[in-house]
DNA sequence: AGGATCAGTTCGACATTGTCGAACGTCGAC
DNA sequence: GTCGACGTTCGACAATGTCGAACTGATCCT
């Protein structure tokens, strides 16, 4: 059986100690740490640094992680998330009355790409760039429930109770994901703020991963009709919306 | 003059196909991509894979981005952060009476990765793991003072407007960051919320390379003494509060 | 100014390693 | 059951990566 390729566990290591160090670091320093010579951590380095994965500084010629890293670990950047997203989301605002809320999963939160006020002059502030619990809202949930791969599972999460509706065991959150995933849409009723009400669903972009969430947001009896269930002329056009922007996504750019 | 190492440029392809594909990449796909026989990049992805920087589902065998990313890109896991520091924040909410911030940079925000509650009782929300604007916050700026590498200049920020008192001038950022630095110490006075000023010292890894800000925060009348300066035994607190975390950092765990 | 020291970088011989065709084993579709 | 696709293993050998010696540049000391 064929052993690994060393040459690749080197430069491996290499990014880890820069990746660790806190400071930048000398080609000697390397070269001491990993008990080689020289010239084979700067051949090693200098493939690194042409990579993009290592960045070396001009006039010290110290070495550092490189910003080609940020592009490795999978998942949509934001800016180009919003920039695909935000001409829908701004028209879905205006079509629903609601405020409309994009987001991307980050750690254990539903970080917040792009909002847009409900467009009825009510006081509101900007959410934009904040994190919001996945638990407890729907575009947190709605996460949880399509991107199964960049969220966490429900019994890792701190299921903390924002308000008397909030899911706060894993037997629930787990019934309200799979009432979500049968619907392809998840909804809160006021779980992360009394008396506002949401729904999301999922952006997706090659292959079918989820890679956002779209929601909109809305006084509780004004996004919900009887039986529960979301306005259909609000659900249709969040819907819509959703399957436009994903077609977006799928498009290299 | 010798050339790139092959291997480890091919190894960089693989990651950044990965990293850019949006699913899961089987390896019949990576070779194709690559135009590379099937062991041979099998290989490779076997390595990156015992590296930590690929992960293989177990019953499909595709291969996606691994976890070992993370702790490539510099700077410090936010959870070991919390860790090392908390005693040491709750301890300076509990001698200042102020509410206690810690806040790590991410992109052109600071993110509180942890928040201690003004030990007076009154009305607070929670605001971990919620970013605030680098250019208005004393943590933020005092990010941007400090940490020049892990934050963007000053004319790349958007300098929006939250009170009267933000600056909203790269001018007068840039005047109120070479007065953090004259000081050690970073303010302000009521720049992201009325009222409610801050200050804010960095926190050193092993290096001396600034990682996250310390900051407290109270009315201003109550941080601020007469000359516009942080009152001498908060500033006294604040500053030691950061020396003895700072030392907590330059320890590897 | 000259010499010593340190460290990043280049050169090239050659031993080691990585490559890759052939083959194996597994899985799913028909 | 058969076939095709694909992940994985095997091993011969060509190509590549390694690394000692040397070069170059910067800094410090006398």
């Amino acid at each position: 059986m064929p052993g690994a390729i060393q040459s690749v566990e080197r430069a491996a290591a290499i990014l880890r100690l820069l990746g660790g160090a806190g400071r930048p670091l000398a080609l000697a320093e390397l070269a001491a740490a990993l008990d080689l010579p020289r010239p084979t951590v700067h051949g090693l380095v200098r493939t690194l640094r042409d990579e993009g994965l290592v960045d070396q500084d001009r006039t010290t010629a110290l070495y550092r992680p490189g910003s080609g890293l940020r592009r490795l670990g999978g998942g949509w950047d934001r800016h180009d998330l919003r920039a695909r997203a935000m001409n829908w989301a701004d028209a879905l605002a205006g079509g629903t009355g609601c405020a409309v809320y994009l987001a991307a999963p980050v750690g254990t939160m539903a970080s917040l790409v792009h909002h847009v006020f409900r467009p009825d002059g009510s006081p509101q502030s900007l959410r934009t760039n904040t994190e919001q619990p996945l638990h407890a809202t729907a575009w947190g949930k709605c996460l949880l429930a399509f991107a199964p791969v960049a969220t966490p599972p429900a019994r890792d999460l701190e299921l903390r109770r924002y308000t008397g509706r909030t899911a706060s065991t894993v037997a629930m959150l787990e019934a309200h994901l799979a009432a979500a995933r049968a619907r392809g849409m998840a909804t809160d009723v006021g779980e992360f703020e009394t008396g506002v009400g949401g729904a999301a669903v999922p952006l997706r972009s090659g292959g079918g991963l989820t890679v956002a969430a779209l929601g909109i947001a809305a006084p509780v009896e004004e996004l919900f009709g009887g039986g529960g269930e979301p306005r259909r002329h609000l659900a249709e056009q969040l819907l819509h919306a959703g399957r436009e922007i994903s077609a977006l996504l799928v498009t290299p750019r």
